[in-house]
DNA sequence: CCTCGATGTCTACGTCGTAGACTCCAACTA
DNA sequence: TAGTTGGAGTCTACGACGTAGACATCGAGG
């Protein structure tokens, strides 16, 4: 990326390795992993797979949990927070960013776990957070309930994304569908044959968001 | 457990070792994952742990994939679906259902992405969804549209379980929450203090549940 | 009595995460 | 400018891990 050489007039390449960085380490891991699963990955892959030692990786990150830290962080930066809908209605906003979400997700289905097996806490995951509620506020949302809502979303996506992800890469791994017509095509394959996997997510995305806008008495 | 030893009248213990089976293996294992943490179970720890040679696990199931898809299906029949409320109305069903999916996982936090990262596809899971989706069709519910609910129900419900044991395994790890006052002290982390870990968990699920009842035309 | 399959044991192999010492070089200090 | 310092990348070592495959043992069935 910012690899540009200073004007070097006569040696063809000096084998100009580009220094190494946290940043390019997670999106490195965050590639490794999506090429071949989570459970290929190491660390010592990583440290090769930029063309370093094995074991350069340790340099940037103190261990393997925080590396993931890093990836989450990745992840969360894919959603480009800047270009949600901030002028709209928070309903829109909130929506948005929670479709965003899960397509960044889905786009990486190696690494969902990655991402829902910790809480993302970088200062750019922060900052959003603070400005959706602020945004919430702004529409007479007092703040410990749009808390309460955007957790909601976000547990909602995280878990569907998630679902959606383990069950089309356990796909081949698993039993062949029931036919129509055999004993074990019961009501639940029948529902499933009616359904598509996530055509559920933006009718709860939806449920969500009234249930909270009227809330029953 | 079951280790009723028949009435041996003079060799005080002839190791009478209760044998292996796939479902004491199950139970052992969750059992680990809950003492020590996930990243530091393994298969040969288990076997140990179940006073066997480290390598006896491998005869009762093929890899470590295949353990976890036993322990996911160890902690579903932790819930108990027989006593689940199913003369009420189908709303408390599935509420009831979510409720004790919730308390099982939490039951089980360092187990929880065990069965958050696998479809849960044993018999008894079976039984448990087509018996639910007849309730609701009998309640005037059309099968896609109750497997699409029931998604979403069982999304979130997963996703805040989720949520809530990664946060808590992790508090430690985290920095120190900001103290009123400091500049760190925004509209996030006074929000989080006005609210708990998961005071949002039962209005997100009555939200879902009235969102599907009376969709907005 | 003899065979056979299931169950548990043991050894071996390649890989992993991580610690710690080492090298090298750029930047700072005197 | 010579010397120092510290960060970045390298290398070696260690104990553990997942898994494969050969071996042993033992109860049931012919």
């Amino acid at each position: 990326m910012t690899t540009d050489s200073r004007p070097t007039g006569e040696v063809p390449e000096p084998p100009t390795r580009p220094r190494l960085t946290r940043e390019y380490l997670a999106t490195a891991a965050l590639a490794l992993i999506d090429a071949h699963g989570l459970r290929k990955f190491s660390m010592r892959k990583l440290g090769t797979a930029v063309g370093f030692d094995p074991m350069a990786v340790y340099r940037h990150y103190d261990d393997q949990e925080a590396l993931f830290d890093g990836v989450a962080e990745a992840m969360f930066d894919e959603i480009d927070v800047d270009t949600l809908p901030w002028d709209g209605t928070w309903q829109e906003l909130v929506r948005e960013y929670c479709l965003r979400l899960r397509d960044t997700l889905l786009r990486h289905p190696h690494a969902v776990q990655v991402f829902a097996t910790r809480p993302v806490r970088s200062p750019a995951a922060i900052d959003a957070g603070v400005k959706m509620l602020s945004e919430l506020q702004a529409d007479g949302i007092p703040p410990a309930q749009a808390l309460r809502l955007t957790r909601c979303l976000r547990e909602f996506t995280v878990g569907h994304a998630l679902a959606i992800a383990v069950t089309k890469l356990g796909a081949e791994r698993r039993s062949r569908k029931p036919e129509p017509g055999s004993p074990d095509y019961n009501l639940l394959a029948e529902a499933a044959d009616a359904t598509t996997l996530d055509d559920h997510f933006e009718p709860g995305l939806t449920a969500l968001l009234e249930g909270f806008a009227h809330p029953t008495s």
